[in-house]
DNA sequence: ATCTGTAGACTGAGCGTTCGCTCTAAATAT
DNA sequence: ATATTTAGAGCGAACGCTCAGTCTACAGAT
């Protein structure tokens, strides 16, 4: 018997799925071929198919990993100690640092396709309830500890947020040569005035 | 010779166009097929290719409409006569009745669409200059009439309010039951905060 | 008023290509 | 020797699209 090594195994599933992801964001999960990706791996399609079922397979472990990946940051900034206004409009300025070296990726695809495709559907509503549930206790604690608005929705205003990753996305896709340290000296001000206590 | 009817030749592209967007909004741009569109039209390949030169133009075709529409909506909108606050927020609502009544739709296509094919690109980023600009006017307007912040950057101001509604419909993926009500109030009270001028 | 030639409306079989995927067998590691 | 990994030819199906051809409506000739 030969050992199998998972480790090995679960590395060269990553590369193929990296490779994947590259294709995706070049021509969509549908517009890009299973020729393409072995191509970009360097890899069989024989090959390919020993470590994922089908194309479907590919797709869903995407939007999980960068889910995941994104639910992790979440995480991150809201253990951060600073206080919730600053923590946020350092937090956008990550994003949007992101977005300049990587351009908008995958997400806007894995939004359309969630919105036909009940797996991936169900995966992006996992991660975004997990992530709203985040935030939201956040924004509780920095209102008992008087850092924001107590009167604030903190459900609702975590829904908010979220949705403003994706605004962000596709905010480069509209406007590619926008001015993003002015955009983003604007977008503070809207965070500012309303998240503070107001007087 | 037999003389073309221009009205009932449009009249036709435009149901063939709307049979398109039906089967897009279902699969895709590229998961759907012309055979399925064929179908949805009840009319056959040959004769759909008399109408459209490829499946792009349809799609291009498709991103155009769509975003005249919605600038027109747009326009619409900063022509209307109650001042800019309460004008937004009506919008807002308005925003989210049609998203009820009709599901993202083509949106999430097509700003993934764009980010990858030039053509659809420059159709996108052509309808949100010109949108961005009539709502930068009008905020420009309404500060001088002294219904909003006059410290606010018109231009900035005008691209978050755009990217709000790209927010929307991936809300709606995102967070399928959510409440709807309660998110606009929170998202009202953001607005009236971010707008209102400051004492 | 009727006939006729012609161009537009329309069909569907089928083109070449590419799709996602499978299978056989060689290579390689134990 | 045996089990696993890997390559790549190639499967049937589906793709976008074409084309040869029928049908129909109408302008111009009679």
């Amino acid at each position: 018997m030969r050992t199998i090594h998972a480790a090995k195994h679960d590395e060269r599933r990553a590369q193929i799925l990296a490779a994947a992801e590259r294709c995706f964001a070049r021509r969509g999960f549908h517009g890009a071929s299973i020729a393409q990706i072995c191509k970009e791996a360097k890899i069989s399609p024989g090959h390919l198919y020993h470590y994922f079922g089908s194309k479907e397979e590919m797709i869903t472990a995407i939007a999980e990993s960068g889910l995941v990946y994104t639910q992790a940051r979440v995480k991150q900034f809201t253990e951060s100690k600073t206080d919730a206004v600053s923590a946020t409009v350092s937090e956008l300025e990550n994003l949007r640092d992101a977005q300049r070296r990587a351009g908008p990726g995958v997400l806007l695809d894995i939004l359309a396709e969630a919105a036909r495709d009940p797996q991936v559907g169900g995966i992006l509503q996992d991660a975004s309830k997990g992530m709203r549930l985040l935030l939201a206790t956040f924004f509780e604690e920095a209102q008992k500890g008087g850092d924001i608005d107590p009167d604030l929705d903190p459900q609702m205003s975590a829904a908010i947020f979220i949705s403003l990753i994706d605004a962000g996305k596709a905010l480069t896709v509209r406007y590619p040569d926008l001015d993003m340290d002015r955009f983003g000296k604007t977008m503070e001000t809207m965070l500012r005035r309303f998240l503070s206590r107001q007087n």
